[in-house]
DNA sequence: CGTAAGTCATACTTGTCCGGTATGGCGCGG
DNA sequence: CCGCGCCATACCGGACAAGTATGACTTACG
């Protein structure tokens, strides 16, 4: 049977046109060289050298097999090492869920910070449900994904990435578009839009619950599927919104976004889920990363 | 240090998850299979497999290396049955001299026999003199010559191709143009163009000598470099030209092709050359179809 | 719950074969 | 003609691949 050790030798053979010396690069002496050769002219059912009073030269045979040797044992080289390089969490792809309001903020930060550190790793992302991602995780169809208000599963951890505070958005024809700051207690009886819609606990159920958390039943005028959408609403005067502060980097012209003044202020997080014994040496850096990103920001707890 | 016995049985692991079976499939028994393994992954740094209950699973590295391993082998395979091939002259270059009015006819009907039969083989064609292909063949840039009238080397053999009568071509004005046959007596008078110029012995020199043994001196008018120049002067009244019957196949408004009536007739060769020590399989092949070729045409003898 | 059946890992033996040393054969050049 | 390069052959020792036997462990099932 034909070893990389044949074409290894063979290669160095057919470089030094010579046995003796390719035997001397290879660090082993002349005659077992000499049989290596045979044998892979053997397998070959061919020479690939003609020998002379000079060296060894290559016939057409050897200079077809020359070529390919090269080829494969470098190929091999590469495989190692990418091997290597795959096991150490630098060479794959990392497959993110993602979010509406996340895409905004928090999440390019970490995920450009991952990219920089590895740019061997292949980024995808699939915007997705609460619900889909922890179904995606569960089929290996992501690795890592991102979202609010994360119930507890038995199979999943979740670590906090950011904590947001809360903004809300007013038109500008309100007149709550004028103060620097208010409180959720100032937006009783005014007609509010939630978002999203879908996958509970969720977003529209948190606002709510803060709303009735401030003694007062949010008065809602439509609930729809995005912050985008909300936002957009908003604009065209259908009421106020109440998004994290993230999202404040989508502006909507005539939209105002007004600070709130609670203190301590309510805080809402953005987490990352990923399977609790998922072995991947992706997984492993990016959680590095992760808490890297946290310690630069001064984020501690967890949901 | 790595060998393809190792990336053999890697593939076959992670093809059938399974160590047992893979040995199975491999005609060998698991646990020389489970040592080369554990060997592999010790080379790598890091595990490949997960084991579990069940049998085993590709970690990222394995996924990475299975990638690779896969096509090292199918390359390696390749690269075999390429040198066997190349050993057999069915793979690789010939590299082909041509020369003027060869291409009309017996080089082309050659080099097609042999590209039916090695359809593989890169067939390159240089136009070049016969002092330049004797040169050639030597530096090993070409494997083979056709020429005409070549003399002899000691380290060139030549293989008749083709005998060939010679016809005159006359400008339709010419009387001569209206006889079926002529001799080459009849030529005496006759304004004369000849060709090529260069490279002797040549066929200038052939023609002019055909001239002198039937008792008259050729009136040269022109002297050019190939059949195609030469039988446009034609066209143009300068004179008659003598050419090999094969260069009739190159039609020229205005000239009419007279054959000529020696018996026996006047024959002409076309060659082909090759280096006398040349071992190359491809060469060996060709020389092969060279001789089916004479026998189908009923080639006897060489110049 | 204990046994049977499946998995992979380990221990030990056997034989192959790689690599080393010593030597031979051969052509060339001083 | 002898010495110096080559490559090839003969032989030995040791490493290691493969085989047999067995163990450790988990699941499935009566």
């Amino acid at each position: 049977m034909i070893e990389l050790r044949h074409l290894k030798y063979f290669a160095a053979v057919a470089r030094e046109q010579n046995i003796g010396r390719a035997a001397l690069a290879l660090n082993i002496s002349q005659p077992p060289l000499t049989r290596q050769i045979q044998q892979l002219e053997e397998e070959i059912g061919a020479p690939l050298f003609i020998r002379s009073v000079k060296g060894v030269e290559l016939t057409a045979a050897g200079q077809a097999l020359y070529a390919d040797a090269t080829a494969i044992l470098s190929l091999t080289d590469l495989a190692i090492e990418r091997a290597r390089r795959a096991a150490h969490g630098q060479l794959g792809r990392l497959d993110v869920g993602i979010f509406g309001t996340g895409v905004f903020d928090v999440v390019p930060r970490v995920l450009l910070k991952f990219r920089n550190a590895f740019p061997d790793v292949e980024i995808a992302m699939h915007t997705m449900t609460k619900e889909q991602q922890v179904e995606a995780l569960r089929q290996r169809r992501i690795t890592i994904g991102f979202n609010r208000l994360v119930s507890k599963y038995p199979d999943v951890k979740s670590r906090v990435v950011m904590w947001e505070r809360l903004v809300v958005g007013v038109p500008r024809s309100n007149p709550l578009a004028e103060r620097d700051a208010i409180s959720i207690a100032d937006l009783a009886g005014q007609p509010l839009v939630l978002f999203p819609s879908t996958g509970h606990p969720n977003f529209s159920d948190f606002v709510a619950h803060q709303c009735r958390e401030h003694g007062f039943i949010p008065q809602v005028v439509q609930e729809v599927g995005d912050a985008v959408t909300g936002v957009a609403l908003v604009a065209s005067g259908f009421g106020v919104c109440i998004i994290p502060e993230s999202a404040t980097h989508f502006k909507a012209s005539g939209v105002v976004y007004v600070r709130l003044k609670e203190s301590p202020p309510t805080m809402l997080d953005v987490s990352c889920l990923y399977l609790r014994d998922d072995p991947s040496p992706i997984l492993r850096e990016f959680l590095r990363i992760l808490e890297a990103f946290r310690a630069e920001n001064g984020v501690t707890g967890d949901a």
